[in-house]
DNA sequence: GTTCTAACA
DNA sequence: TGTTAGTA
């Protein structure tokens, strides 16, 4: 159970998770407002993904890119589980850790989760966030 | 400089 | 969805 904490760790900003994921930051609200995902807060209500998050998000998006609409997506998609809702926010050690993570660790994350074995997922995650990673 | 909410071309 | 306004 280690790993579901590490997971559901909250660790970075929309703004690395619009890289991540290749959406705009519009999006990634809009999906928060209609439960698609809950992202935890920091003190100052800035948003904060987790691992989790990151990989919903991407299940959104190729779903999107489908031609499914967000009523379609809510059938598909399980419901937030309550784990991954408040397995969360250690605030103040995140928001510590957030300044120290960039480019270099936050290559060495990406590499550590998609190398993590989950038959299922892992291959569509692997194969959206290697974009990102593989490049600059 | 980044992110947030709300609102509208 | 894009984009902009006014903040924190």
């Amino acid at each position: 159970m280690g790993d579901e904490i590490r997971r559901n760790m909250a660790l970075f900003p929309i703004g690395i998770v619009m890289k991540l994921t290749d959406l705009t930051a519009r999006q990634i609200r809009y999906y928060e407002q209609h439960e698609l995902i809950v992202p935890a807060r920091t003190s100052g209500n800035q948003r904060l993904f987790s691992f989790n998050d990151v990989e919903r998000l991407l299940e959104i998006k190729s779903l999107i890119e489908k031609g499914v609409n967000i009523a379609g997506i809510k059938q598909v998609m399980n419901p937030v589980s309550k784990e991954s809702e408040d397995a969360t926010v250690v605030s103040e050690l995140s928001e510590v850790k957030r300044r120290e993570l960039s480019d270099a660790q936050l290559h060495r994350l990406l590499k550590q989760q998609l190398i993590e074995k989950r038959p299922g997922k892992a291959s569509m995650i692997q194969g959206q966030l290697s974009r990102f990673y593989n490049k600059k």
